[in-house]
RNA sequence: CGGGGUGUGGCGCAGCUUGGUAGCGCGCCUGGUUUGGGACCAGGAGGUCGCAGGUUCAAAUCCUGUCGCCCCGACCA
């Protein structure tokens, strides 16, 4: 029909329309999360837990596979262990949550929920080394942390969230600054090849790193509003915290030096990055490899054939089950469009339709989320057709992000159209920086732009005179506005 | 924390200006007919209108206070 399209979205605000809103009609209408009672808090529901369960278990493989092992930290820090690292306590004071009372009395020392572990972790990090022996040790931990933030939206900023923190301690500067590196490369493997997400690496300045780290190194993503998204960091604590926590060891040559230490995280801020980058009018686009549903069966059922199509879907739901993460939707009551519709709303990659006609031609009818395109599979080669089309729309969806980073990703030749870009176009904006945070301050103060970062790899152009000030030689950076 | 908005069945809203004891759509339940892009008919359940005071014979409606949530800024994963 002709108002089939509109028909479509009714339930989703357009992008086009308020990006925001169909930022929140998306997380509510896909059943990823609800509001809690408190400010900020959020109940991750199935749908998007489930998300997060495949995150979880594909980054954890890799942090396993580079040495790592997992632990558990405590939820409370005492107080005065988080004020010891004076930037680290600056950066964190104004958000943290404390705990004053305890079974119904005044506590002595007041407990900080973690908004990060480092002073947690390092408190027990002196007891454990001693030695160069000790060294490396590489543990990371999943779990919640709590940042008390003024302004809150579902995953991308909420004031409780899921992430996992990696916590290492070395020797000597070099091994440190190659884990910290290390990391970022396993977050920039694990964001492009699972989450389908293309992004650019490269170090914070000093203004945006984290508190209390010497280096800080991120990931940045560009949504599809054109907004970036800071998608995992990884900090070269240096010996920052070693030297307030005392974490020393006596190194081969007897003398007693303190540690370098690294921390690394990604957090469920990577579900928002998923939505808002994949998704469209019509709702979520799930890459497969985190997909909670990879694959999803509609029976079209009619009177006549009804038995005959609930059984061969029945067959195949069981036998493709095997391999995929697979639902078959028997649902009553529920039209076969209006399934179409809520699945594709949740973004599952794959959709198998089987009614009459399939039957009849022996095989399925196939639909990509990510194009819309149909095609019918005969039965006998599911097994070998669904892993290339799972595949296909698994690097599809990775290839259309990236163009649109590329078509997004400007260079700035003066300012004048440097602040032009930023207001009507909006997306990364590449330009020669000095280096000087004065510039980097009174950019962002006029354009609300921030440096995201200074990429690891060359970027054409080389080295010239700052988009700002004009004057010093300096390499090119990442500006965009962000969330 | 500043500016704006908003709280009424599960969801979205109307009612408030001009007080008279709550309504619509969707969803939900039951039965039936349907089912290849959000089906239809019939019947039904569900709300002391965020909370606390006040005014009044009477408050969803007027007044005061308070809390929550959302959006836009400043700060952060």
């Amino acid at each position: 029909m002709a108002n089939v399209d509109k028909e479509f979205v009714k339930e989703i605000t357009p992008r086009a329309v308020d990006f925001s809103q169909w930022y929140l009609d998306m997380v509510l209408k896909a059943e990823l999360m609800d509001y809690a009672p408190v400010k900020g808090c959020m109940a991750i529901r199935p749908y998007g837990y489930a998300i997060w369960e495949n995150i979880q278990r594909l980054l954890d493989g890799r942090i396993k596979a580079t040495g790592h092992k997992n632990a558990y930290f405590p939820l409370f820090i005492p107080q005065s262990l988080l004020q010891k690292e004076a930037e680290h306590v600056e950066g964190f004071a104004p958000e943290v949550a404390l705990v004053t009372q305890g079974g119904g009395e005044e506590l002595t020392e007041k407990l900080v929920v973690r908004p990060t572990s480092e002073a947690i972790i390092c408190s027990m990090y002196a007891k454990w080394v001693q030695s160069w022996r000790d060294l490396p040790l590489l543990i990371n931990q999943w779990c919640n942390v709590v940042r008390w933030e003024k302004n809150t939206r579902p995953f991308l900023r909420t004031s409780e969230f899921l992430w996992q923190e990696g916590h290492t301690v070395h020797a000597t500067e070099e091994e440190a600054e190659a884990e910290t590196l290390q990391m970022l490369g396993v977050y920039k493997d694990f964001v492009e090849n699972e989450l389908a997400i293309p992004v650019v690496a490269g170090r914070k300045t000093e203004g945006e790193k984290f508190a209390g780290a010497l280096r800080t190194y991120t990931i940045e993503a560009l949504m599809s509003d054109g907004r970036a998204l800071q998608a995992g960091t990884s900090h070269n604590l240096g010996q920052h915290f070693a030297r307030v926590f005392e974490i020393q060891f006596q190194d081969k040559d007897d003398t007693l030096k303190y540690a370098w230490q690294t921390s690394w995280g990604v957090s469920t801020r990577l579900i928002g990055a998923l939505i808002m980058v994949h998704g469209d009018d019509r709702g979520l686009r799930m890459p497969p490899q985190v997909a909670p549903v990879q694959v999803v069966i509609v029976p079209i059922i009619a009177k006549k054939s009804k038995e005959e199509v609930l059984a061969k879907a029945r067959v195949l739901a069981e036998r493709l089950g095997q391999t995929w993460r697979l639902e078959l939707d028997e649902r009553e009551g529920y039209s076969p469009g209006w399934k179409f519709n809520e699945w594709e709303m949740k973004g599952v990659p794959l959709r198998l339709e089987i009614g009459p006609r399939d039957l009849e031609n022996g095989g399925v009818t196939a639909v990509r989320r990510d194009t819309g395109e149909k095609v019918f599979v005969a039965e006998a080669e599911l097994e070998q057709r669904l892993p290339l089309l799972l595949k296909g729309i698994q690097e599809g969806l990775f290839a259309q992000a990236l163009q649109f980073r590329r078509e997004n990703t400007r260079q700035a030749v003066s300012y004048a159209e440097f602040k032009e870009i930023i207001a009507e176009k909006r997306g990364f904006v590449l330009a020669h920086w000095c280096g000087e945070p004065g510039c980097e301050e009174k950019i962002k103060e006029e354009t609300r732009a921030t440096i995201r970062c200074v990429p690891l790899e060359e970027i054409d152009g080389g080295e010239g005179p700052c988009i700002f000030c004009g004057r010093g030689r300096g390499k090119k950076v990442y500006f965009a506005r962000s969330y």
